[in-house]
DNA sequence: CCAGACGTTGTT
DNA sequence: GTCTGG
DNA sequence: CCAGACGTTGTT
DNA sequence: GTCTGG
């Protein structure tokens, strides 16, 4: 599952790891504590097939949707069934997208309370998760993007913690899941796979995270 | 035909 | 929007 | 995901 | 307990 992560590259570094040649017109502060319903920072094709930045906020709303609330729920979509829920499969077909990150956290519950831990690539490096996107037009005519994280089972490295994790796809197949040539929905399925051993690390981290409110690198310093 | 659901997680 | 249940 | 709210009336 | 907000 993958219900709060991190973004702490600047947008010159998510722009050379996803290739893209111009930044847009907005900034990205670092981001310690993303949480639904927030901003994140996605990569998607344009119209005419060249990658770009965007951000979408976090908690995927159907079109059909009466209010954007019900977007808080659908934070995460299963790998193993996205394809074919009336949510997400018109989103899995044509409107697939990349959500650059550093970092997640997933919660393990203890005696003494909710313990977080932050997953990291074993190099430290950029990672990137598997999205789909909706545009939901309000009743004053506002449109709004909005974005779910798919999950596939934890890893080796991941499975003491919790049995889900986001969708991290090698940048190899950056091109394929966004589509740039046309792809079976089968094949884009084919992608969504846990990591090797080895591919991630973690450790705890402070309950500082715990709020969403809280910001800044005490959310990954270590338990005190 | 119309009405109502449409999702994930974790916990039990 | 599209499918399922009644 | 976790934290925090969970309500109405009338008046300003 | 359950829903909302971040």
């Amino acid at each position: 599952m993958c219900g709060r992560f991190t973004l702490r590259a600047t947008l010159a570094d998510v722009a050379d790891y996803f290739r893209i040649d111009h930044l847009p017109d907005w900034d990205w502060p670092a981001r310690f504590n993303l949480a639904p319903t927030q901003a994140v920072l996605a990569v998607r094709l344009t119209g005419d097939g060249r990658r770009e930045m965007v951000r979408l906020r976090w908690g995927l709303i159907p079109s059909w949707a009466k209010d954007l609330n019900i977007g808080s729920r659908l934070i995460n979509a299963r790998a193993e069934t996205a394809h074919e829920k009336p949510s997400f499969r018109t989103a899995f077909a044509r409107r697939r997208c990349l959500v650059a990150a550093d970092g997640y956290y997933e919660w393990k519950k203890t005696e003494a309370g909710k313990q977080p831990y932050l997953f990291e690539m074993s190099d430290r490096s950029l990672f990137a998760i598997a999205g789909l996107w909706e545009r939901w037009l309000g009743d004053e005519g506002d449109a709004i993007e909005s974005v779910t994280l798919l999950t596939v089972p934890a890893s080796p490295d991941t499975e003491a913690v919790h049995h889900r994790m986001p969708a991290i796809l090698p940048r190899e197949q950056f091109g394929t899941w966004l589509g740039e040539s046309p792809t079976a929905d089968s094949r884009c399925r084919a992608l969504l796979r846990p990591p090797s051993e080895g591919t991630l690390r973690m450790r705890p981290v402070s309950s500082f995270v715990n709020r969403p409110m809280h910001e800044g690198p005490q959310c990954v310093a270590p338990p005190r």
